[in-house]
RNA sequence: GGGACGUUAGCUCAGUUGGUUUAGAGCGCUUGCUUGACAGGCAAGAGGUCACUGGUUCGAUUCCAGUACAUCCCA
């Protein structure tokens, strides 16, 4: 058989996932079996495959492929969310390219050119996934934005309403004024930046005096309505009750006195905006103050600023400093670095606003949500996330959930011209509702009209686990009755808040049940000088370009290995190629076993016959340990000691045993043992390199139809012997004595050498034919006496020589036998001194002082031995 | 400013209720090797005051307190 020597992914990959797409392995349907269950944490449709996607969705496809080996009805379920704001944001850029402006268009025209534009570029990155070998469930694709999953999302708003949970009110939102709607405080990322503090006076009504106060924003004075200090702040006692005038508008506003004021910051005196600065809107309500709005929805001066109207905020900024300066109102300027919040989907700079909005009181869903999650119903992974969690259900708020946007899931209420308000499914069930209501028989469908608005794009997606099984609409179907509970589900830590508290909240509201049992966190995907990777900072590799390079296997095992749960992870590329480097490797090994001719004449080599035995435990053991790493989720400990039960034990040193002689064929018990070996070691592999373990699973041997790896049994741990594996460890130990003194005295490997072994407390050993084979040993003897022209070494206190006819270096044995001889009396010291403690030995429980006495012993018995060579040598 | 979580080898991380030799892994590094599966490889090796200071204890990388530094969340 000729195989290439170098494997070619290329060649595989393809090949396999359009196999198993047309074998169906990756559709489930609801049966006997147990359900394991994961809905994908759906990607932006406006988004191409980024790192972080490529992190989360191999660790998904991980544990459903590691489900669907364990015999249980894996079920994946894709799909994509809306995401409102992104994708409005697209349109009305390609709308603006083609000439046509979104003013001037009408919404369903609008919507139509948003469905294109979702038809044509929405499908990439479910496309790309499949390079990755993700084995979702594609009949069952989801977007948040399907009849069914758009109809849930009205229903539920529907209900809630009708509960008196959502409410209409005027309240302090974070304005987007590039995109002209509202967005989430999770929606706003603060950035620090460089700013000014500008310091302005204000001239007290009829006096000769004035008041100091600092602001980073100068050109919101246009709608100051007054100016607070601090109640026990003497300097301006003289001012409590006087009145000053707001700089070039002249408008006369109050002083007012408020703890609230920090008297260290600034000059203690504070300027009140209560349109503009939530603090000071509080502050305004309080005091019953005026509330002057001066901006736009675009971000420019409105007429209630009086100056500037029309102008933008920023033009306004350096516009209005030198008419203070004229004026003689401007004091010092002093450099000042401040946070400022930025939207998180269009970069511009957020702009406190009031406005009238919709939201959803969220204190009666934060309890139970936190409940199921202190008590452990839901893990998160790691446990470090309930800290957050907790103390973001413990102080939540109201979620505003309205944004002023068309793309989206349009708020199903209706206004009368009378200014009431009914709410439902369609224009037609309201007019009946409000002809109902409100006594109005002549009520006509034009005397209606619905809210502009449509719902927050994570107002869809916190019903995503139930509504992707149209749990909603139908809470009794076939599927969300097996599905649900989810079992597992994989995101990113930033979306706690957005998402992960909101499907528990709403899970426990229409399922009465928790919406997953797991939470794995996965880290941060960052570049290597700690950077979050983005596609403004260009410091993300594409991952199709990666997974040419390397192999999706390769990827998906760079991915992993680093990568434990919740920690960032910078980014490296040399991690996927070491990826590359681990298929190559099995490539080979298959390479060998491959060539081998099987000769069922010929009987087992002893040596043979003891590495399957040792091989045997030894899987078995790592077996166990892989299952542990799974129960507490962590993956890539998983993987890596997969990577070198492979690497290590079964290429380094099982193969190495069964190998048959140079062109010599092999027994057929062992050639019977190693390909099941190789089988086994294939479907443990599989979950994290799905395409080279089908590929080397069909190239093993004859296959039946459908005897594919995919759906293959995953082996459980049936027992070891531990005895076997210590004393295979042992073996190892000679074996690495006798290479090092073929390395000192550079005797080939071809060379055979006699190997003696020192009559004393462990001469015999049950690996002898494997350390004969593997050392190129000749013959071993038992001897009394060190023999002369030998080289010595020591596996715990049992001397082995090899002989050696040529000149031995005196010296430099010596010394090191007394660098060894330094080491050991030092640790036999400390085992001492810790024995000689009498409150150690009679507080120390038994076993503890047990241990340290064998410690001892072995100690002193190496320290004689190595003497004895050393007097020897002498 | 408040809170959370950290600080172990050059890098990324393990280290299981305090005692498993005087702390481990992968990668990287160093030194040998055409060893008839594999140089995308083989073999060997170097590398750590477990951030610092105190405390509890017979015994602390492990528990407690403080300090320094870093990251994240909230305001």
């Amino acid at each position: 058989m000729n195989i290439a020597s170098k494997y070619n992914p290329a060649e595989t990959e393809d090949k396999w996932y359009s196999y198993w797409m047309e074998k169906k392995y990756f559709h489930s349907e609801p049966d006997e079996r147990e359900p394991y269950t994961i809905v994908i944490p759906p990607p932006n449709v406006t988004g191409v495959l980024h790192m972080g996607h490529m992190m989360n969705n191999t660790l998904q496809d991980v544990l459903v492929r590691r489900a669907r080996m364990q015999g249980k009805n894996a079920c994946w379920v894709p799909g994509t969310d809306h995401a409102s704001i992104a994708t409005e944001n697209k349109v009305v850029t390609k709308l603006k390219e083609e000439g046509i402006s979104k003013e001037d268009i009408t919404r369903e025209e609008f919507m139509e050119h948003a469905w294109e534009w979702k038809e044509k570029h929405g499908g990439i990155i479910l496309e790309q996934l499949k390079k990755l070998g993700a084995s979702c469930d594609w009949d069952r694709t989801r977007f948040t934005m399907d009849e069914a999953l758009y109809d849930s999302v009205i229903d539920v708003f529907i209900d809630l309403y009708e509960r008196g949970l959502i409410y209409r009110g005027i309240r302090m939102v974070n304005w987007d004024p590039q995109a002209k709607t509202a967005v989430s405080d999770e929606e706003v990322v603060y950035k620090e930046v460089n700013s000014k503090l500008y310091y302005l006076n204000y001239k007290v009504e009829g006096e000769d005096d004035y008041i100091t106060i600092a602001t980073t924003r100068p050109e919101t004075i246009l709608g100051d309505t007054a100016i607070c200090v601090h109640p026990d702040d003497e300097r301006f006692f003289k001012f409590h009750g006087r009145k000053v005038l707001v700089p070039l508008l002249n408008r006369p506003v109050p002083v007012i006195i408020d703890e609230y004021v920090d008297r260290e910051f600034g000059t203690g005196a504070l300027k009140i905006t209560p349109a503009h600065d939530i603090h000071d809107y509080e502050l305004g309500m309080k005091h019953k103050l005026e509330t002057i709005d001066i901006f736009n929805d675009d971000g420019t001066l409105s007429e209630a600023a009086e100056l500037y109207i029309g102008k933008d905020r920023f033009a306004v900024r350096d516009e209005i400093l030198e008419d203070l300066k004229k004026a003689g109102n401007l004091g010092k300027i002093e450099n000042y670095t401040n946070k400022v919040g930025f939207s998180e989907r269009t970069d511009a700079v957020i702009e406190p606003k009031l406005s009238t909005q919709w939201f959803l009181k969220m204190a009666e869903f934060a309890k139970p949500a936190l409940e199921v999650v202190e008590s452990g119903k839901i893990k998160f992974h790691p446990a470090k996330f309930k800290n957050i969690y907790r103390h973001w259900m413990e102080n939540v708020r109201d979620w505003n959930i309205s944004r002023q946007l068309w793309w989206g899931q349009q708020i199903p209420v209706y206004y009368l011209s009378n200014g009431e308000m009914v709410v439902a499914r369609s224009a037609e069930e309201a007019l009946e509702k409000a002809r109902k209501k409100f006594n109005l028989p002549d009520l006509q469908l034009s005397d209606l009209k619905q809210d502009e608005d449509v719902v927050d794009t994570w107002f869809s997606s916190w019903l995503w686990p139930i509504s992707v099984f149209d749990g909603i609409r139908y809470p009794d179907n076939k599927d969300i009755n097996y599905y649900y509970p989810t079992n597992d589900l994989i995101t990113a830590p930033d979306i706690i808040f957005f998402w992960v508290a909101r499907m528990i909240m709403a899970g426990l509201e229409y399922r009465k049940d928790i919406p997953f049992k797991n939470v794995y966190f996965t880290g941060i995907v960052r570049d290597k000088i700690g950077r979050k990777m983005s596609k403004t900072l260009g410091n993300s590799p594409d991952p199709i370009e990666l997974m040419n390079q390397f192999g999706a296997d390769g990827v998906r095992v760079g991915m992993l290995l680093t990568a434990p749960a919740g920690n960032d992870l910078p980014f490296d590329p040399v991690l996927c190629e070491q990826g590359r480097n681990f298929s190559n490797k099995i490539w080979n090994a298959l390479r060998l076993v491959k060539g081998w001719q099987v000769d069922e004449t010929i009987q087992q080599p002893e040596s043979s016959k003891l590495g399957v035995e040792w091989f045997e435990s030894r899987l078995n053991k790592v077996l166990k340990t892989i299952d542990s790493h799974f129960s507490k989720y962590r993956i890539s400990e998983a993987l890596m000691v997969t990577y070198k039960l492979i690497w290590d034990d079964f290429c380094s040193w099982y193969l190495e045993i069964a190998k048959p002689p140079y062109q010599q064929p092999v027994d057929k018990n062992t050639y019977d043992a190693t390909v099941l070996f190789f089988e086994e070691l294939m479907k443990i592999l599989h979950p994290f390199m799905p395409f080279i373990t089908e590929e080397i699973w069909h190239l093993l041997r004859e296959r039946a139809e459908g005897d594919d790896i995919i759906i293959a049994q995953i082996p459980v741990f049936k027992g070891f012997d531990g005895k076997i594996i210590a004393s295979f460890e042992r073996a190892e130990q000679v074996i690495n004595g006798i290479r090092n003194i073929r390395k000192d005295k550079n005797i080939p490997n071809k060379e055979s050498i006699e190997l003696v072994v020192k009559k004393g407390e462990h001469p015999e050993c049950i690996f002898y034919p494997v350390i004969t084979k593997l050392g190129n040993i000749s013959n071993i003897k038992e001897v009394e006496e060190k023999p002369d022209n030998a080289m010595t070494f020591l596996v715990g206190s049992q001397e082995f020589y090899v002989p050696f006819s040529a000149d031995i270096d005196v010296e430099a044995e010596i010394a090191k036998l007394e660098e060894e001889l330094t080491y050991t009396e030092g640790f036999l010291k400390s085992v001492q001194k810790k024995l000689s403690n009498e409150r150690f030995v009679n507080n120390a429980p038994e076993a503890v002082v047990a241990k340290e006495k064998q410690k001892q012993t072995d100690a002193e018995a190496r320290i004689k031995t190595i003497r004895e060579q050393l007097a020897g040598l002498k």
